[in-house]
Order: C-alpha cells, then structure tokens, then sequence
RNA sequence: GGUGAUGUAGCUCAGCUGGUUAGAGCACAGGAUUCAUAAUCCUGGGGUCGAGGGUUCAAGUCCCUCUUUCACCA
C-alpha cells in the first residue's frame, strides 16, 4: 500500500555555514527518504533556512547589508551545499517568506480565539544606547561564581555555572557596550501549561524514542511553564498581527516554516495542503530533529498545531552530535569542518553518507567521525569488498563475451542475497542504517567468497570452460546488482552510475525479484571510486586550521618597539594630550572618499565635534552610532577636501590588521578625560 | 548542582525480553591467490564487557554506590 509522507529536517539557522555536525541529520534524514521512495511510497521532503531573530538582525547590521540581503545570499549557499551532499529535498524554502507569514499569524490568531494566548509584562535588560532588548546571548558580564570576565548571560564558559543575566557582575552589552538596564515590556505567552493533559498523552503515543519520552517526563515533573512568544521591536521578524511593535519570537515561526515550504511545493506542484496538515489527516509526518531542540519539537510544537486546528507529528526522530576524532568539533584542531572545506579536499560526498550511515543508529546518541577509521572503512568497504566484485569479473564479461551475460539459475549465493532484502529493508525502516549496512558488507564479503571460490580467472586459461566462466561472472554480477539497489539511499550517485553500466532502469526495491537476465548486456566497466588518500584528510585538518594558526603566527610577529632609552617624554609632555571619551552620535559615508567616514562626536560640549577617520575600511557607519570611543580633543582643527576634522579619534592598527577603535570600560561617560 | 544518556578487543561498533567457551569490521601476524586502480580468500593472536557491591542455579545483560564522556536545565 502506497503511504502518504512529508519528512523534514530541522532548519538550519541562516547564520553561518553548513559543517560537518549539521550533515548527520540532513544525511541521516535523506537515506531515510530516498529508501521510502524506493518503496513506492509518495514522499515529500522539505526544509528551509531559519532566518529571523536577533543574532541575524544584528549581524547584517555589522556587515552593513540588510537581513534579507544576508538570508539571501546564505541561502544560496546553504541550497548548494545540500545539493552537492545529494541531500535531495522537494523544496529548500526560507522562514522569511509570505506563506509563512500567512501560516503563522493564522496559528497565532486560533490560538488566541482558543484562549491560548496571554500577556504578562515582564522585566527585560534593555541597551539604552542600541534602543533595544537584548536576549541573554547578547548580555556579557564577570561570572557571578568564579568571577571570570566577559561570560555570557545564561552559563559561564570557565567554571560551567548557569545562572540568569541578573546575576551578572559588571553586566555589559555585547551590542554596544553600555550597561543594561532593566526595563519593564509587555509579552505574548502561549499556555502551555494549559496543554499538560494532552501533551502527556501525545507523549506516550509512539511518538517518540524512548530516551526522548524519559527526557519529557522529567519536564513534567518540574511543571510547564508558559512560553513566551513576542520579542519587541527592532526585530528581524513577522509582527504579531493585533500587537504593533511586537514580533514572533523566531522558535514559533520556525517550525511553522515546515508548513510554509510544503504550502510552497504544494502550489508548485498542484499537491493538497490540507491533506497533509488537516487535524485528521490520514497521512504521516515526520520531524528529523537534534536532540537538543527536542523540548521545542516535543511540547511547543505539537501542542501549537493541536491548538490551531493542525494534526500533530507522527513521530519525532532525534538523533545526537558529532563529534570528530572523539572530541566535540573544534577550531583550533582543525575539526570544525565546514561542508564546503570538506568538498574541496575529500570530493566524493557519498564517503561521508557511507561513514555516517554505517554509524547511524535509532538512538539519540552522539556519534563519532573518527578521520582514521573513516579512510580505512570507506576504503575497505566500498572499494576493496564491494566495487571489487565487479571490477574483477565485468572485464571477463566485457573483453570475452562482448558484455553480455548469461547467468545460471539457481545460484545459491544469489539466492540468499534476494532473501536479505526484508531484514536490510526492516533495518533502513527503524533508522537502524549501522545495522543495515553490516548486513550488506557481510553480503559483499559472501559474493567476494563466490568469487574466489570459482576462480573465473583459472576458468579463462581453461579450453572448453567459457560457458562456466561467464555464468560466474554474470551471477557476480548480479550480486552486485543487488548489493547497489541495497546501497541505492545511501549512495544515490554511486548507484545511477551502476545503473547506467548495468544498463538497467532506475532501481526500486522490487526489482530485488528482478535479475540479469541472458542476453542482457552491460557496458565497459570504468573504475567508479577511488580510495580516501589520508593526505587529503590531513590537508582538510590543516586548512581548517589555517585561519587560526595565522592570526597566532601573526600576532608573534614583533609588535612595534616601543621606545629606546633616550626617546622617553615627561608626564608634563603626556599632559598636553587632551583625550576624551566620545560618544560617535552620527556616523556617514563621505563620497568621494576612499578611507574615511565622517563622525558626530559627543564629548560633552555644548556642540558636537565633526571629525573624518580613515576607518572605512573596518568599520559599518550603523555599527558605530552610540559607540562610545576615544579621541585627541585638542588636535589643531584641519581644514580637509570634505570639511572640517575638529580632533582625531584613536586606532591601533599594523600588518596583522585594523584599524581597530577604542573603546572604554562599562561605566565610562562621554567627555570624561583619558589620563 | 539536578536530570537523561554513555563507557564491550589497538580503532569503530554489534550483543533481543539474563542462559552453553563474549562477537563483527578495520588494524596486526601467518598462509593462499594474482581476475581486480595493493584488491580478494583462509587461519590466528588479542577483551577480568568503566570500578565496587548485591539479586540469581546463571549477569556484559537486573538492582545499588562510585566513576568517564556527552547533552539538557525552557
């Protein structure tokens, strides 16, 4: 019977780079869609790049673009890299989009008429320079336990305390540097507390793994709270329809975004919506997720489509991390390997979807890219057991029969190949891919046995043995036939190129009952992988790296000397320096000019100060409005091509960068003076 | 700190509801073979199953304590 599904993986944040940890789920979530394919089944897959919230707003700000701009050009990016992964979603959509902005105020105005929503006014920290609140990502400080500076506001990354932003000693804004202050806002709650009965019972219901529903039961017991749904503007987001200023906070539009993609292929393709989300729908839905946004898949989400007229997931499949070489990905070893620094150096992205199918499981544990193990395996497995078998017999078929077969009938191996099929199919079913592939190598290793066992290659030198030799070779062939359609989800690419040699259409799952028939015949074999050279790995590991390793060999790079005996001044020579603490009020372009930027200085005068820096090339002028710096006060005014500079505002610069500006600690005013 | 998970041969992992001398692949050693872009086949060495205690005729598998690593604490 032909199943209705819509598959999606969790959205990645339109914020940075595909890498290798975000790839386990779109590969895992993949192999698992391309086998149900296989099936017969009708399968939708969408996802789409989240892109709303603070940390986008702010960083478009920095790069001096606009949001959309920068959800743009990510996209563009994140779409080539899935693709080039061969993770082949139905439709690769955005957040930021009118079908999502449609489905997201239709969800939040059922909840309010279902009496879901309340406001609460609350107290939030507020950068009174930026104008605005700021999530505690954005609120750094010393660590109210051990004291360690520049902590973020919810854990310290010293001595691993949790804590709220309040604590905070010295709390500071990581937007602007100023100190926040509380401020009194009113926000948008969803009840979720009013949900309790029916998340307990959706939980129990198969939806989700077992760990997952232990995990679930322990927020039971400490009670739900209300979740907070609205962030003030300026947001990067969609506003809340009857609440001008307020915006969806981004985790309640995004996994709406799973709606508005299917909405999206749905008029592409003349596909029935409302079928699939229905809240009595009779088709399936599936959410690949990462165990830490479980808590938002298993209570907010089903809980905000219970209540807004939608069906709920059918199950939800939470897989765990990567860690590489054993240890949490990281930078300065080189670990953090970006999608596309994986491409330049390893090439073949199906080495990477073998290695991580052959460690999938159905549990949320963490798994590991061991860069040894992964050369060894792939090489071993996919070149030395599996592609062998028909790179050592297809050239008998292609040079001595004109590449065509005749295979016997009744092989036994052949047979108990076909008989494999329902529990390798049961294994990709329950996401047991590690399992599946075992069962597939030890297969490899059984047709390598029939192989060695017939000796086709004494058969050859042998008068009268022709016929012997090419129904070997045809059965090895036919076993790898059966080992490619096995392997066809997890290696797409491999697979075509396997179809088009065997001449053969493109393979489904029942044509496990089909065979190479006599008469059939293949093409030329071509070698169609090559093994992993370990100096690619390591070149991979080098270059990610590399950025690191030269900022530490630039900053060894002899700083400027500073003084010789004989070159000191007096402190009465110092004093003639008068420097001051500015507040930059304004920051413009110049036209005209190459390097500079023109600045509004408050320093405490009646009137502000116009001053040109050369710091064009650094710095955004929106970034730097309310930024507090340094400047010479009492620099003779110059007359320049664009006006007049009434002082000079510090950088410090040199071959390993800049110009970078000053600024003071938390607490300094505009105008006091630098002694 | 609390909670969930995790720790099985050098490496990566299987071991279902407790039941004969604990398994696989890779790596390693010996042999065979030479069709295959050094691939394949056969044989072998190697583990007090994180530590300690308990339940049981019987525990890697159940219970308790400690410990490793990871995650979550909205």
């Amino acid at each position: 019977m032909s199943r209705k599904i819509l598959v999606t993986s969790a959205l990645p944040y339109a914020n940075g780079s595909i890498h290798l940890g975000h790839l386990v789920e779109y590969i895992q979530t993949d192999i698992w869609v391309r086998f149900q394919k296989m099936q017969g089944h009708t399968v939708h897959y969408v996802c789409a790049d989240d892109t709303h919230g603070t940390p986008i707003m702010l960083r478009a700000e920095k790069e001096g673009i606009t949001p959309e701009a920068l959800i743009e050009g990510v996209h563009r990016e994140h779409s080539a890299d899935f693709a080039e992964f061969l993770v082949a979603f139905d439709n690769y959509y955005s957040t930021n989009s009118e079908e999502n902005k449609t489905l997201s105020q239709g969800v939040y105005n059922t909840l309010k008429a279902n009496g879901k929503i309340g406001t609460k006014t609350i107290e939030q920290f507020y950068d009174p320079v930026k104008s605005m609140f700021l999530p505690d990502r954005f609120i750094k400080g010393e660590c109210p336990k051990c004291h360690a500076k520049d902590q973020y506001g919810d854990s310290c990354e010293v001595c691993g305390a949790t804590y709220n932003p309040t604590e905070l000693i010295e709390a500071y804004s990581a937007v602007s540097g100023a100190a926040p202050v509380r401020k009194e806002t009113e926000h948008h709650f969803f009840k979720l507390s009013d949900c309790e009965a029916f998340l307990k019972e959706w939980t129990r219901s198969g939806t989700l793994q077992g760990e997952a529903a232990n995990k679930m039961g322990e927020w039971f017991e400490s009670g739900l709270n209300d979740w907070d749904i609205s962030r003030d503007a300026p947001y990067f987001g969609f506003e809340i329809p009857d609440a001008p200023g307020k915006y969806f906070y981004v985790w309640l539009d995004a996994p709406i975004g799973y709606m508005a993609s299917f909405k999206n292929l749905c008029d592409q393709k003349g596909l029935d919506f409302d079928a699939y989300w229905k809240a009595d729908s009779d088709t399936e839905l599936y959410h690949f997720i990462g165990k830490d946004i479980l808590y938002f898949h298993a209570l907010f989400w089903p809980a905000t489509l219970a209540y807004s007229g939608y069906r709920t997931p059918t199950q939800i499949f939470a897989h765990g991390f990567l860690t590489v070489n054993g240890e949490k990905m990281s930078k300065s070893r080189g670990t953090f390997i970006t999608a596309r620094s994986y491409l330049d150096h390893i090439k073949n992205p199906e080495y990477l979807r073998y290695y991580y199918a052959a460690k999938l499981n159905p549990s949320m544990e963490d798994i590991d890219l061991n860069l040894e193990d992964f050369t060894a395996r792939v090489n071993s497995d996919l070149v030395g057991k599996y592609i062998n078998i028909a790179s050592r017999t297809a050239g008998f078929i292609n040079k001595r029969f004109d590449g065509k077969l005749n295979p016997s009938t009744n092989n036994p191996v052949v047979a108990e190949l076909k008989a494999a099929a329902t529990q390798i199919k049961e294994a990709y079913t329950a996401r047991e891919y590690g399992k599946a592939l075992r069962e597939i190598m030890r297969l490899s290793d059984v047709a390598n046995g029939f192989v060695a066992d017939k000796a086709p290659w004494v058969l050859a030198k042998q008068d009268g043995q022709e016929a012997l030799l090419q129904a070997v070779c045809s059965d090895a062939l036919e076993m790898f036939r059966l080992l490619t359609l096995y392997l066809k989800p997890v290696l797409p690419k491999l697979a075509s190129q396997i179809e088009a040699f065997l001449q053969v259409e493109a393979m489904q799952w029942t044509h496990v009952d089909a065979s190479l028939c006599a008469t059939h015949i293949i093409n030329e074999y071509q070698h169609l992988i090559t093994r992993i050279d370990p100096k690619a790995i390591e070149a991979m590991v080098e270059s990610n790296k590399a950025s690191l390793v030269k900022t530490e060999t630039l900053a060894k790079a002899a700083p400027a000397k500073v003084a010789d005996a004989g070159d000191y001044i007096t402190i009465d020579d110092f004093s003639k320096v008068d420097l001051r603490i500015a507040k930059i009020v304004d920051a413009q372009q110049v036209v005209g000019a190459d390097k500079l930027l023109q600045l509004t200085l408050d320093i405490g005068e009646e009137k502000t100060r116009n001053v040109f820096a050369g710091i064009k090339s650094a710095y955004d002028p929106e970034t730097l409005k309310g930024r507090l710096t340094m400047m010479v006060a009492n620099l003779a005014p110059r007359k320049m091509k664009f006006g007049m500079s009434e002082g000079m505002v510090l950088a410090a610069s040199d071959e390993r960068g800049g110009p970078y500006i000053l600024s003071p600690d938390v607490g300094a005013q505009a105008g006091m003076r630098v002694k």
